[in-house]
RNA sequence: GCCGGAGUGGCGGAAUUGGCAGACGCGCAGGAUUCAAAAUCCUGUUCUGGCAACAGAGUGUGGGUUCGAUUCCCACCUCCGGCACCA
């Protein structure tokens, strides 16, 4: 511990900057904040730990904003209020250094992207020490160096080298019983050697006919490597993407606009199926989604990562093909498969003949009347007879130059062309037209669907658009049907056009006169008759099973079956499970589950990012670099911009194309080519609470002691924008390492809390145009434009250089520090909520610290304040130390900082105006305001004659009698209104309040005359008498 | 459209299980100190009526449950966030 020297102050007022300084220095000498692993000697295993961490910043140009400092703030103080409380601390920070801006810079400059990213850590690392932040600094990294993506590129490797076994039943890391496990890919080989797994997957993958002996044995080597590399957890897939041939690069959904464009350079966009680079995250889609369970998180960010990966449960059924064009299937198939298939069971690939589909309603296959394939659909071309072809590949070539976005936007009017074919209904032979239209996606499901429009809005609106049948099968309760009839919801135009307006008309008239229901009386009688059976039976159920389609809305909601055979008045549930069940009896279905959640795509064709550990031999096949061969360090390249192509069916080469020496390898004697791609920025982001356990590790990502001393992290802070991509990665890889043993958590990250973001205030004129804040002078509560003189309106908005209205926190902390920035943020309001920026408000809290300052120090001499007193605390002061101690340590506890802040005003309001100010109450306070404002208690503790920092001093103990008042003010109420307050010892017993209550003079006489019914007595709150 | 979250003074916000609405801060008003200002300290500050004591209203709107509702229930309005034809 090195010697203090006095703080250069000018007389005794606090000069913050100094004081700031003085600290920060202090502490990075002595390595205050630093914390070994196990295993170091001196490093308490015993001791409790926690892992607190921030969600690491992109080093950008820009620097750290206001919004930045909020969440590290809060880590902070807890981190520190940790330390007191005897917990060895892992609090680190780190740097996502790969990354898009920093290679737009390197594209328009020159300068290498290292550099950038170097000078902007350098800005980023300053900003941060001015803050006071206790991170651990000998922990710091960057995802960009080789160091560093060495272990990204093994952990890629793992993946590589990793197929999923989603029946292996095992006891994981943590002791669970789990189902599915990823395994190392050599199994993979011997489980197929020995025959276990069916190898249907094989000949689907290397569609040779050859093959079809069904056996491992029968493959050639070339054919087995094919199999072997589709069942990786990281293959080479084919998906459509977002293809910008002018950009050279596949773009993501965020970079794409409404019209199908670039956002950077407004060029063309097209939906292509291009080979990248997946990771199987799909895999763990039920794994990703229960352990939610394990985690405390925020219900609102698990529930959206529950929707993200959007599980479902129905069933797959086959729809045989009736007839087509001169490609599709004969008759003469279908009848033979049908009389072969019997006793087969349900094939795990669909034949050539039927269109397999996924349904979450079984129970409304009755209600199926035509089928819709996805433009993408392999079928599609298949089936088209030759009059629709034109028509029908017209439709699929003008969807593929839709992107998604694109086709969301056209949701109102749906689209679609009939293919000639039509399928078999299977639960009731009949034929049903098979149609091709872009609101079925080939990514989800089979890419083709029984339409039931019935019972699915989709299918309901694109009915009446092509004026398909429309058919009830499911009877919704009685108040869904009255509501739709007595509210008179009919669609008049598709009736008009159907030729049925008559029935509409006859319905709101009040005659209704259908082949089923009788002449009736009118609509507005049988609105009296609601709620009589006679009305249900005899009006609206028969007209709903004759007209559902004449209602504005299809009925989507679960009921009884109608118009389905011997399922007649079958629930809708019970339906489900026994047609699942017939489905499955007849060979012709089974009962599937269903995610939303996408296979992972990896591939990023740009320059700043990891390469991948991939060699590409001439036959095709890939060979993996070798743990010893990394990190594979990113070349050097003249120019980082991605190549232009003038074909929109060409996949230029990515920047990294332009390394020739090192894109070309040779290894005994075979010529192997570099993969020239590279990871996208999440990879790094989604280990890095591994790394910071053990940066320095060479060898290992970290080592298995410290991870399974501090995993996992126990409070991870961040914004709500990452609530599923980077929290769903991070988990996904996590796991990953668990299955293998690499880590002994099934979860990352125990805790989540989400911060609000900052926003600012803007200011626009009547006609909503935005104005500069600099323009912008305030009277009197109003806003004007001071060019104008018009008045403004003051809105809250996002902080924007458009808006100028950014805050930069260096100023902030220039003009009242960084222990009232740390102060001001946490003051603000709950950690969580989205809230303006209000710099007026600043300096209500640099008051506190100067109070808190002259609390202590005599502002005139510099010495300690003369009212500083060894004597024995008085009650008051010592109850509101204790009250104060109390609260702090709650909120905080509590991450509710905003009310731990206010409870040190009280505190300072309490103290100034006393004439003697306890040392045995200052000093306690002193160590209690150390994790909000660190430096100022560093300096006061110092100047109170401590000799060593304050940051493993224990936290204050409070005492709950010293904290709770003797006397307390309550409330006496009448029929639950105010008439009058008394002060009554705080312990008093029910007894004595309702007594002292009905003494008091104004309550008397408020009383007099009444009646009391009943006195309600709440112990040290109020007395509520009834009374009348 | 669907799913979340939130609506409290001039402003940011506070309120254990349903128990005194507006803590704390800003702003504003008044006062003390000062030759004066800054800084500091003290007092007041939800609205309406009233000189005042006091009375009435009040937590987005309308209803309900309760001795008692910012808190629970039903319907609706507004804002923010997420998803977006997921069969």
């Amino acid at each position: 511990m090195s010697q203090q020297q006095p703080t250069p102050t000018n007389a005794g007022h606090y000069d913050f900057t100094a004081i700031e300084a003085k600290w920060q220095n202090h502490w990075q000498d002595n390595r205050t904040f630093s914390v070994d692993n196990p295993g170091t000697p001196g490093f308490d295993e015993t001791k409790p730990k926690r892992y607190v961490l921030d969600m690491f910043p992109y080093p950008s140009g820009a620097g750290l904003h206001v919004g930045h400092p909020l969440g590290y703030c809060a880590t902070d103080i807890y981190s520190r209020y940790s330390r007191m409380k005897g917990f060895n601390v892992l609090h680190p920070m780190g740097y996502d250094a790969f990354g898009l801006p920093a290679e737009q810079y390197a594209v328009e400059t020159g300068v290498h992207p290292a550099v950038t990213t170097e000078k902007n850590i350098a800005n980023m690392r300053r900003q941060l020490k001015m803050f006071g932040f206790s991170y651990d600094w000998n922990r710091e990294m960057a995802t960009c160096t080789p160091d560093y993506y060495k272990h990204t590129q093994w952990i890629f490797l793992q993946m590589y080298n990793a197929w999923y076994d989603e029946e292996c039943i095992w006891i994981d890391p943590s002791g669970r019983e789990t189902k599915g496990r990823a395994r190392h890919i050599d199994e993979l080989v011997s489980e197929l050697q020995a025959g276990k797994f069916g190898i249907d997957d094989a000949l689907e993958i290397v569609r040779d006919p050859a093959a079809a002996a069904h056996k491992w044995s029968d493959l050639s080597e070339d054919q087995r490597g094919k199999v072997i590399d589709q069942r990786r957890l990281a293959f080479i897939g084919e998906v459509p993407v977002n293809w910008c041939p002018a950009l050279g690069t596949v773009l993501a959904n965020e970079e794409v606009t409404n019209e199908g464009r670039s956002d950077r350079g407004n060029h063309p966009v097209f939906r292509k199926p291009l080979h990248q680079w997946m990771l199987r995250i799909t895999s763990y889609a039920e794994r990703l989604l229960a352990d939610l369970e394990l985690v405390d998180w925020p219900e609102p960010i698990k529930l959206m990562q529950r929707n993200w990966i959007g599980r479902s449960t129905g069933a797959e059924v086959d729809f045989p093909i009736a007839s087509g064009g001169p490609d599709a299937p004969t008759v003469g198939e279908y009848d033979r498969w049908r009389n072969g298939r019997q006793g087969a069971g349900y094939p795990a690939k669909p034949e050539e003949f039927v269109i397999r589909v996924y349904t979450t309603r079984p129970d409304t296959l009755y209600g199926a009347t035509y089928m819709v394939l996805a433009p993408e659909h392999p079928l599609v071309a298949k089936i088209t007879t030759e009059d629709q072809r034109q028509v029908v590949s017209e439709y699929v070539q003008s969807a593929q130059h839709k992107s998604d976005l694109d086709r969301a936007a056209d949701t109102k009017e749906k689209t679609g062309v009939f293919t000639g074919a039509y399928a078999i209904n299977p639960v009731n032979e009949k034929q049903i037209p098979i149609w091709v239209a872009d609101y079925v996606m080939m990514g989800y499901g089979t890419g083709a669907i029984m339409a039931v429009p019935g019972h699915d809005t989709r299918d309901f609106e694109f009915a009446k658009v092509f004026q398909l049948p429309i058919e009830a099968v499911v009877l919704p309760d009685v108040d869904w049907l009255t509501e739709q009839l007595t509210q008179q919801r009919f669609d008049r135009d598709y009736a008009d056009r159907t030729g049925r307006a008559g029935i509409v008309d006859a319905m709101v008239d009040g005659m209704v006169s259908t082949a089923n229901t009788l002449n009736y009386t009118a609509l507005n009688a049988l609105t009296m008759l609601d709620g009589d059976p006679a009305w249900t039976e005899q009006v609206a159920v028969p007209f709903f099973t004759e007209h559902c389609d004449l209602l504005m809305d299809s009925f989507t909601g679960e009921g009884t079956a109608v118009n389905s055979d011997d399922f007649d008045g079958m629930p809708t549930a019970q339906f489900k499970k026994e047609i699942t069940e017939a489905l499955v009896e007849a060979g012709l279905g089974k009962g599937a589950v269903n995610y939303k959640l996408r296979d992972w795509v990896f591939t990023r064709q740009r320059y700043w990012g990891e390469p991948f550990p991939i060699l590409h031999g001439p036959d095709g096949r890939m060979r993996p670099l070798d743990e010893s061969e990394l990190p594979l360090a990113l070349p050097e390249v003249e120019d980082y911009k991605p190549t232009v192509s003038h074909d929109e069916n060409v996949l230029p080469e990515p920047p990294l194309g332009r390394a020739t020496q090192w894109k070309d390898v040779e290894i005994d004697g075979v010529h192997y080519s570099r993969d020239l791609n590279t990871m996208p920025q999440w990879a790094g982001s989604c280990w890095y609470y591994l790394r910071f356990i053990d940066p320095g590790n060479d060898s290992r990502f970290c080592s298995s002691d410290a991870e399974k001393y501090w995993m996992p992290v126990d409070t991870y802070v961040g914004g709500a924008e990452h609530a599923v991509l980077h929290l769903l990665y991070a988990r996904f890889w996590h796991k990953v390492l668990f299955d293998f043993n690499h880590v002994t958590t099934a979860e990352p990250f125990k805790n989540l809390i989400n911060q609000g973001m900052i926003q600012s205030f803007a200011y626009k004129d009547k006609r909503g145009v935005i104005i500069s804040m600099d323009l912008v002078e305030e009277k009197s509560g109003k806003f004007f434009n001071r060019e104008t003189g018009e008045e403004v309106a003051q809105v809250i908005a996002k902080m924007s250089k458009s808006l100028k209205n950014v805050v930069n926190p260096d100023e902030i902390i220039s003009e009242y520090g960084a222990d009232a920035f740390r102060c001001y943020e946490m003051f603000m309001g709950p950690l969580e909520a989205s809230k303006p920026w209000n710099s007026r408000d600043v300096p209500g809290v640099f008051k506190l610290l100067k109070r808190i300052w002259r609390l202590v120090v005599d502002e005139d001499t510099g010495n300690l304040s003369p009212q500083l007193s060894d004597n024995p605390a008085d009650d008051a002061s010592l109850r509101v130390l204790h009250k104060t101690i109390k609260k702090v340590s709650e909120d905080i506890e509590a991450f509710k900082f905003n009310t731990a802040v206010s409870q040190l005003f009280e505190f300072v309001n309490t103290l100034t105006p006393m004439n003697e100010r306890p040392r045995s109450v200052i000093e306690p306070f002193v160590l209690t305001i150390a994790p909000l404002a660190p430096h100022i208690a560093e300096e006061l503790w110092q100047r109170l004659g401590h000799g060593q920092s304050l940051a493993y001093e224990p936290w204050p103990e409070y005492d709950e009698r010293l904290a709770a008042d003797d006397m307390v003010e309550i409330a006496v109420q009448i029929l639950g209104k105010v008439k009058a307050r008394i002060t009554v010892p705080a312990d008093a017993d029910d007894k004595t309040l309702e007594k002292a209550a009905l003494a008091d003079d104004k309550i008397k006489k408020e009383l007099h005359g009444k009646t009391i019914r009943k006195v309600i007595v709440v112990k040290g709150r109020l007395v509520n008498i009834v009374a009348n």
